[in-house]
DNA sequence: TGAATCCCTATCGAATTAGTAGGATTATCA
DNA sequence: TGATAATCCTACTAATTCGATAGGGATTCA
């Protein structure tokens, strides 16, 4: 049930494009360096989320990437749909990408036990994900850093 | 977010375990034949599930394999655990075998927002999975063939 | 003894993953 | 107008994992 790291670091450089001081747009090596993420494995993935539409580009000196919505519109749920695929554990259990299983296995898919579990699971994954936005992890972020600010009476 | 076919299979075959009729313990080849799986490719399977403890084997003619626990004492998670690994999508996410973040990426892991997400899914994920046994899988196998029985007038 | 069974280890092809590499294109600015 | 800094595009690749396949040894029972 693992995330792959294209999965990871669009999350983490999202959320460095939302919280991120200075100014905009913010170029692929500025994103690399503060991700510790490689330059170039970082233009790929950035690439896909351009197309997919979440983030826009500039290009020439000065140019870089920002967010294309807003963070409270767009869920954690849709990124890892386009850098890993449906969320399902099973291809039978996807609701966005459904695969029948092979019939020989599974014959009548509406009656298989497995996949109603495997559908349970999809659902829960998806509950946290679909519900959770840019917006709150920013906010989420800014909490916890006022709270460590705080504590270290800076 | 995907299942490995070990983890798939190992679920399969431990439900036709709970439900067979028949003989026990039931051969690597009958298994094999029931579920569509490559009978080679099954006892590597059985292997692994006999020395974590969840089935039992005998040797020789007329042996096989039987469940080595009730199945209302087996969870699907725990069998998913041994199949594929840990429930969690990130490993700094999980609660069984927690492996940190490299230190640069997520300085202090306690307060990683992309963290406490994982570990949200990963809870999510383990309610539905470590509550889940397989004698629940078995009862609601058999009360879909009561019910497809009953449709059918057989 | 022979057949059926589990048991163990090695191998292997295909796919996926996680990057590298090189250069073309585009925009800005001095 | 030319240097520079950026995106963009495509190909390649090394390593790992996945999903088996293969062969044979050990064990039990009739």
């Amino acid at each position: 049930m693992k995330l792959s790291t294209r999965g990871d670091y669009a999350t983490r450089v999202l959320l460095e494009l939302c919280t991120a001081e200075g100014p905009r747009p913010v170029s692929v090596t500025d994103l690399a360096n503060r991700t510790a993420i490689s330059q170039k494995y970082l233009e790929q993935i950035m690439g896909q989320l351009r197309s997919a539409g979440i983030v826009r580009s500039e290009r020439g000196l000065h140019g870089g990437y920002e967010l294309a919505r807003e963070p409270d519109g767009l869920t954690v749920g849709e990124v890892i749909r386009i850098m890993d695929g449906p969320l399902a554990p099973s291809p039978c259990a996807s609701r966005s990408a459904h695969v029948p299983c092979p019939a020989y296995r599974c014959a009548v898919e509406e009656s298989c036990v497995m996949r109603s579990l495997w559908l349970e699971v999809r659902d829960a994954i998806a509950e946290v994900l679909d519900r959770t936005t840019f917006g709150d992890l920013t906010r989420r972020q800014q909490s916890s850093l006022a709270l460590s600010r705080a504590m270290y009476h800076i």
